[in-house]
DNA sequence: GATTAACTACCAACTAGTAGGTATAATACA
DNA sequence: TGTATTATACCTACTAGTTGGTAGTTAATC
């Protein structure tokens, strides 16, 4: 059962859905859904140049709604940032969930982890939303830091349980405390995107996975 | 023998110095070097909230100065920027060659190497001036932008060069591809300043380079 | 007398955010 | 079914404060 309402329907689905004309169709497809497309200009916007690095205007122009009509999706940045990373976090998790399901070995499924990873970064100029948000650490506010945590978290725990489990299958060389790996992974990630931002070549990042990779059989 | 300069002479130098009454050698060792004290306040806020997260205004407040005084040292933010990154090169390079001329083992070196960067966190709160730069990349001037690939190339030579020696006097067990290793390396300690750094909390950084650090025999 | 290192007093552009208005769509009700 | 009300999603116009940067002045030192 679909619902017309763009706050929550994406446009494909709209394109999907019955008893509206065609014009009228395309129009809300065009538009699409102006939060989420605020989200996304927002979010391709910190993970380039930081929190501190864009503003209302240089959304308002991305998007193509006026500045003030932003604060009536997001009244405050901090507002926006909260959602920002909110939806980051649920992103993440089904992107867990779904390879965590397929059955395969810990070792495909930390490989699966490191292309996710290395996806993100598109050609090499944005890095991880929350190495950016790191960054502005104390300028943040405090529901921001917590999801912040959060995601760190999650990370780790995820990857600790995918650690543990190659210890069982023997698919990953010589694993060593499991929750350390883990925190070997997430820094190597996260410091991956960050030289191969520097340099903005995605190379970079490849050579300094390679051998985490190489130890995967 | 020493000169007077106020640009290029430390505190503790003029107070060792003779020739000038002891009222002067205070008043020169109160307000320091400013040129100084400005690229270390900018240094500390940089590293601390990013290139965009700090202005003239703090930087003036923190010094004790106007803020158009500022602009007599450095003329523009670009040119704050550059001598900051500069300073910061020339001394993790001093510091390479000072392990390297220890004459000590490869492990040896690269644990003086990691304790280096752990040092450089102060209680977590600052990360690698570099991490803070790259957030910033696309809104940084050139000669920025290049002495930032400096410093990258230079670690991952130093490194490199570690890591050769490695294989040879094997105080470091398994050593792959040394350039690869290298890379590995860097985006550690970097990924280790960001995660420890998000959660405020220095044992984020010794989880992610455990691993590492149990590789030195 | 020139240089150094500071100052006061600006400026234009930009920052997030507010006030109040308008057109359109959805809903409530006579 | 037609009409009034309310909600949505934008708009123009504005504000107070901040940004990096400039112009011109002053006092002390080489």
């Amino acid at each position: 059962m679909l619902v017309i309402s763009p706050h929550v329907v994406q446009g494909w689905q709209i394109a999907a859905s019955k008893g509206i004309d065609d014009a009228r169709k395309m129009a809300i497809r065009l538009d699409m859904d102006t939060k989420t497309q605020l989200l996304d200009s927002a979010e391709h916007a910190v993970r380039a140049r930081g929190y501190d690095g864009f503003s209302y205007a240089d959304l308002a122009a991305d998007v193509g709604i006026r500045k003030a009509s932003i604060h009536y999706h997001y009244p405050t940045k901090a507002d926006l940032g909260l959602a920002l990373i909110q939806r980051y976090r649920e992103r993440i998790h089904t992107h867990f969930v779904d390879i965590a399901e397929t059955g395969k070995s810990a070792g495909t499924k930390l490989r699966a982890y490191l292309r996710f990873y290395r996806d993100a970064m598109e050609d090499g100029d944005i890095v991880c939303l929350c190495v950016a948000f790191a960054i502005s650490r104390d300028t943040l506010a405090e529901p921001i830091l917590n999801e912040l945590n959060q995601f760190h978290d999650a990370n780790i725990k995820w990857l600790t349980g995918v650690y543990t489990e190659a210890r069982e299958d023997m698919s990953i060389a010589n694993v060593g405390e499991p929750a350390q790996e883990a925190a070997m992974t997430l820094a190597l990630v996260e410091g991956g995107h960050l030289i191969a931002r520097s340099a903005k070549d995605l190379k970079r990042f490849d050579a300094a996975l390679k051998h985490l990779k190489s130890r995967i059989v």
